[in-house]
DNA sequence: TATGAATGAGGATTCATTCAT
DNA sequence: TATGAATGAATCCTCATTCAT
């Protein structure tokens, strides 16, 4: 599997993403961790505020609305995968090592360190207004034009039968869906999932 | 595609099932809507009271609680579905069938008539106290357990390469996503949206 | 202690009291019930129709409304309180005897077949309007001039010590509490009990 | 008839009773004022608030709910009361003049500056949930066996004719009671009332 | 930057009462 | 006389947000 990690750290020294030692960070890992846990809108600015030993009203010092905590958590989720796909794919160069890369790194964020935020981000859709929202998905374009890339190439070298952009749905609400059911501390490891897509999204025999 | 309206008849005729045009079915397919399109918690009493023509007080002579209207279009989307599945599956004779009938059935609670309410038990879990999650998850046991054994009978039959329990919840995740992208009046017909899943799904070349 | 069973019948056929076999007594029986275990402003409309059997909207068939029943319970006790007593003191011949006498009725009201309503009567003069609560004083006002005459008569003799305006109060005050601490089925009997009252009220050792 | 200023300005600053000038305090003296004059049920959170001006909303910064205002009066109550009557007879010494600080502390509670608060304990109890009433009961407990003991001391001396235990709920009905009916400022002193309750008690000839 | 008291709009729910059937 | 669905105002309470300290 991918290393987050490194990527992670390296995108806080940019300034890209907040450090978890800074209050905006603790603020924005809390928030997702309950957004996640309880949903955004059974979550109160009390409860952050609890999460993080501070008081509801001093959120509003560190950011300028409940909503732009949710926006703060899904942005910075968008472009730590996109620099993780970027990272995986450029070091897979055959069709199929890429089609893995784009499996394993999407299960790396929903499972890894960010797999709060990610769940953040896939189910609580609707909690932001249609401006952020257009801010996120143009965000996450470059991320899609990777995965919409390599599934052609994919089909070009004969290894998927779906189009592109049918598989490219399927296989991602196959992935998001595994944030519901699959447990790293099961019997299946990570690595042991994503051959389990791979061997689904592809039209090889084994 | 299975025909579900006849099914629906059957099911309310029997009084499983509200009827549509009952107080009780109109509240139930109104919140069905607004649940889906605003989300449960986003959704107030009033605004659904304002869809049916009554005052929010009213309501309460139909359900105790918010929670209950919930719980009730969750409840009979489950009845429903189990019932389809168990009609598609008995017209299926041999294992692709089967695993065809699957994917059709509930791509045919997803995108048709009663897609709202199937949004709904799939994207609202979380917003059901656990007592009544337990109960819902009661009812969906027997659908589940036909998904499994049609996956084994595929498996045993070398049609698919995935442990069916994986394979199944990988569908499923794959499925419950097209609620999300697809829109039945585009370029793809629901019956080719079935085919591209079946044709993930299993291992044999097109 | 006096019997009220008979003086209560004979009120019935007077038409002054309500049958407890017609629809109106039996309501007004269940609303001393209710009123006097949950408080007037706790109990619903729809917990009166539960206890009598039909439903709430039938109520207003019977009362204009939830004040005006708590209105009849009232007054029903308040007319048979003061037929009792004026019975009760025809038959005491002298100052000792009609004390006691004040003192059994009233006891006999708080802890008899009538006991629901006169804690009504005793605890629940809040939630009367003024004008219905000034109905009531009107009604009240000839028991409380036999008490207020039977004490004069007993001071005369020189059985009290303190002025009968106050004592009639301070005894009226000893003997409502009796609806709180005192249980019938206890060891100490109601007539037990009148003899204590009596005791203290009057200024003889024992 | 003991003076119960310094008393409550010792409890203020010992933390036992909320200081009249703080936003608790105010609130409580509040209540108290409408839940005796209307009744607790018949009090709304936006009546609460009007009285000391502030929305009904803020109220719920000090108290979690409602009734934990309710129990707040209560509880505040109690613990003066003990306090004030382990202080009055801490200086009566003799059984007499101990009984006599019975009645008067009560007496003081009904009609001083706690009258308010007093009422609500007395005449609110049912609209409390039960496991409050039992910390109610609970703080009671001292308060009522200081009551008893002295009483039944009284009794050794040849004082009272009746039975403590009953005696005791006697007197306190009729000390109760005089918050119905009887006005500081007429024409009987509170010292005045205070010899009448204990003429009556006593069985001793003027 | 943090506090904590206050806001004020809006939340779900209750309930006496009405009225067509 | 009884039903039961509906009313509509009122209830307690929640909560994101503001702001003086």
């Amino acid at each position: 599997m991918p290393q987050i990690g490194a990527l992670l750290r390296k995108l806080i020294a940019d300034g890209q993403v907040s450090d978890p030692a800074s209050p905006r960070g603790k603020l924005l890992a809390a928030a997702a961790k309950l957004f996640r846990q309880n949903g955004y809108a059974a979550t109160t600015v009390r409860d952050l505020g609890a999460e993080v030993g501070i008081l509801s009203g001093s959120l509003f010092h560190h950011f300028k609305s409940k909503e732009e905590i949710l926006f703060g958590v899904m942005s910075e989720v968008v472009v730590a995968m996109e620099a993780a796909l970027r990272a995986a794919l450029s070091e897979a160069h055959e069709p199929r090592a890429a089609v893995r890369a784009l499996i394993a790194t999407e299960l790396a964020f929903i499972h890894g360190k960010t797999s709060n935020a990610t769940a953040v981000l896939l189910y609580e859709w609707r909690a932001l207004n249609s401006s952020r929202q257009a801010q996120i998905l143009t965000g996450r374009e470059a991320y899609f034009a990777m995965w919409q890339q390599t599934l052609k190439a994919a089909q070009q070298a004969g290894l998927v039968a779906v189009e592109p952009e049918y598989l490219r749905q399927l296989i991602h609400g196959a992935l998001t869906w595994t944030a519901v059911w699959y447990k790293p501390s099961g019997a299946l490891s990570l690595d042991g999932l994503a051959d389990r897509c791979l061997l689904m999204a592809l039209s090889e025999r084994p």
